[in-house]
DNA sequence: CGGGCATATAACCACTACGGAATACTCGTC
DNA sequence: GACGAGTATTCCGTAGTGGTTATATGCCCG
């Protein structure tokens, strides 16, 4: 699954951002999601299947843990949009110091 | 539509990317995007109920101009990662540093 | 005011994604 | 080797999305 189409998923964004904090279980990712198990799991697959995720097995438990790395895409598609709303800001900011120059 | 689910779609990526070259009409962008005019326009309600393009009435054209503000949503998302791939960088670089020491 | 241009909307269809319940798998332990 | 914990998978039902065709709307012009 593209990475846009992974990231419009609000769960699989959350999944990420608990990530951030190390690495999780299946089982403390439920708790933490308030979802159901398997729900959790068909996430966790989708965000591996898109390289998003590495697991490390652990007896029964498989533990989750970020790669940032195709978020790599995202934050190039937004790249040439940051000038935009710099420039706003600019604009913005202009705005402010001609209104404070009265 | 929540802004991630409208960036989900590859075809509304590529309207907002061409309307940051200037506004556009419909029928300018059914030609660059080679689809459909019922598709294109469903696509530009999207994009306008997320506020994401913004219109102009030109007798019987519709000019669509960008609105990139929605997409600070995504950028304040993606932030907390940004920190992640760039100390991924900065092991590349300390391995790379180490190799060269040899 | 009739016709053609530009766009929006409606109605329909195919597809897929998500959630829940049930089940299968796999490992460590007794 | 039976059992339970932890997780993955399967099998539904459902809802929503995107595409196409057909139609409606609004505007300019002759």
């Amino acid at each position: 699954m593209p990475t846009f189409e992974v990231l419009a998923e609000p769960s699989r964004r959350k999944i990420l951002d608990l990530l951030r904090d190390g690495e999780r279980s299946v089982n403390e990712l439920v708790v933490d999601l308030r979802a159901s198990q398997p729900s959790v799991s068909k996430h966790l697959r989708v965000l591996r299947e898109a390289g998003m995720v590495n697991v490390r097995v652990d007896a029964q438990k498989r533990c989750y843990s970020l790669n940032p790395t195709p978020l790599a895409e995202v934050d190039a598609w937004l790249e040439p949009y940051r000038k935009f709303w710099n420039t706003r800001l600019d604009a913005l900011e202009r705005h402010l110091d001609a209104r404070s120059q009265q």
